[in-house]
DNA sequence: AAAGATTCATGAAACGTTTCATGAGCAAGT
DNA sequence: ACTTGCTCATGAAACGTTTCATGAATCTTT
């Protein structure tokens, strides 16, 4: 059932003006159009409160001026600042945003692809945790954090140069043997590069670490088993720690706490993201901040972009040290 | 300039399949339609490769299966929580949400509500902050946390319930004396009401209590005045504090720390939102929770609901109270 | 003053669906 | 056998824009 006719169109306004329809649309698109007339339209415009109806113009034009945007959930910080910004720049080019929550599901990535196709965005903009997902050809395509193919655009921070940020931060701070530490499934293609970048650094600088993944992601009886396996006559026998994430560096720092090892003067922490909690948290852990707003604004420049095939495969945008009071400096 | 044709339509598929075109819509749609008929029509569907073009039914329907979330940003917790309980709500029902940031901006929620209009989305959910938005009436439109008339339906968490609520376990815990606390600017309309149940559980408890409007909502000197104004003997007069808002109590909360008074020990303290950070933040606040899910669910059965006029002016959700480890109990 | 160039309104044809009035075909009831 | 009723495919008419080929009117140039 069609909803009940939703007021007057181009053509009862140029009806009531006494022009024609084509008229209208310049004057709605602000094309060149004679004084008079367009004060006539504008005239009939506002009696008969005439208002514009997008569809029409998706229909004719197949421009939708909207962009989906596929990532798992808004309520990961890093990834609400990434639907913040993405929105915002948008907004400023006049598109809209189509939001889609995958939940980490690989079949809704799958079917959101689809709906996106059909609903005919002008574009998709997506983080995706499948690997082997399949890129539709037809609409401009860019991932965030993911690399496919040298045809689909993936706009990232540069880990790799973080990571190693990091392990010199480290260094500068006096650490002797360093550790980097995740959870294991986490830290896919791209982001994996931190812990490239990380280990790079310490090879050049001649700084003793090792990494360890963490499988279970609940609780930390890991992690514990880690230090007790550093730990010789109540001392650490590391004095950094690089976490690649950092909602499980707060967790980490909270472990060390309950074992009575001080941040930083024990062990230094610096976590990567970049994300604060409200602001002013009481304990702030130092970070490698990603870029996020030039991520948001690259993605969307470039997914707009006149053709995708005049844009590099990998764009790799630098982060930020920030110190946040839980490494010596 | 129109994009390149985008593929082939139903008047393809018909050709190809011998059919009339309103058999490749039945058919498409799952309405009823001979077997052998739908063999064919999904037969030459897929040796075409036909895909659905959503912007010709919106135009001949006049519905786009598109809701408007008009909402501040998606920064602070309780939005982003809202954001996705809402988008997993519409997506169950099949719809799609175009999320709009005002970024607390008047004239931006008009224009959203206006490019809304144009997008003939079919219907509009907005937590604003102008108490003087002027609501469409042509699109169905419902509000969180602001009640603007009985005309526009608003869904909030029971505020008035949850004042009274935090003033029943502070008495519980065995305050004798206590305040209310919140950012003068925010709180407005139903939120407001958590401080006048506050009020009133005390009254009817015979709790004494004091109610504070912070003016200042970057440094907490205020907070520290209202502090001093309270200390006799380097002991507080009050022991009991309910804040209007989870973020403002966590800087309290560091205010307190930083005067040596100890939470919950010497002051009981209870906040509203029900935001945890992180999941497992080291320090987290009793709060009364707000039903975010249910309100999400309730916005979006709402606007979608055949008539509005049937429906209450006023929708409060029950709300939860959640000790967090700052309460004695 | 005539011819060419420019400006700008007109009318009509798309764009890809849904939906409605027809009517064909067939089964059941009398 | 003849109606009645049902199911279901057909063809065409919308929905509200944009855009394009025409041509009228005005301006510029010689």
């Amino acid at each position: 059932m069609p909803k009940e006719r939703s007021g007057p169109t181009m053509a009862d306004v140029a009806r009531e003006a006494g022009v024609a329809l084509g008229t209208v649309s310049r004057v709605v698109n602000g094309e060149q159009v004679g004084d008079e007339f367009r004060e006539k339209v504008n005239a009939a415009i506002r009696r008969l409160g005439y208002r514009y109806n997008n569809s029409g113009r998706a229909l004719r034009t197949d421009r939708t001026n909207t962009i989906a945007f596929i990532i798992p959930n808004t309520i990961n910080p890093y990834f609400a600042l990434l639907v913040h910004h993405i929105n915002v720049a948008l907004e400023k080019r006049n598109y809209r945003m189509m939001l889609c929550f995958t939940d980490y599901d690989k079949d809704r990535e799958i079917e959101f692809i689809r709906m996106a196709q059909q609903n005919r965005v002008d574009g998709i903009i997506a983080l995706t945790y499948n690997p082997s997902l399949s890129i539709p050809e037809d609409i401009p395509f860019v991932t965030i954090d993911r690399f496919f193919s040298v045809s689909v655009p993936c706009i990232a921070a540069d880990n790799f140069g973080g990571g190693a940020l990091a392990a010199r931060k480290l260094k500068e701070c006096g650490c002797r043997n360093v550790a980097f530490m995740r959870i294991g499934s986490a830290l896919t293609n791209e982001p994996s590069k931190r812990r490239d970048g990380f280990i790079s650094a310490c090879v050049e600088m001649g700084l003793p670490f090792e990494i360890k993944a963490l499988e279970d992601n609940q609780s930390f009886s890991e992690f514990e088993n880690f230090l007790s396996g550093h730990m010789h006559g109540g001392k650490l026998d590391f004095d950094g720690l690089f976490i690649g994430t950092d909602s499980l560096a707060w967790s980490i720092i909270k472990v060390l706490k309950k074992w009575n090892l001080r941040v930083p003067e024990d062990v230094q922490v610096i976590g990567f993201d970049g994300i604060r909690m409200f602001g002013d948290q009481e304990c702030v852990v130092s970070t490698i901040a990603q870029p996020v707003q030039e991520i948001a604004e690259t993605c969307v420049t470039t997914v707009l972009s006149r053709d995708l095939s005049s844009v590099p495969s990998l764009i790799c945008l630098p982060v930020r040290y920030e110190f946040g009071g839980t490494t010596k400096g």
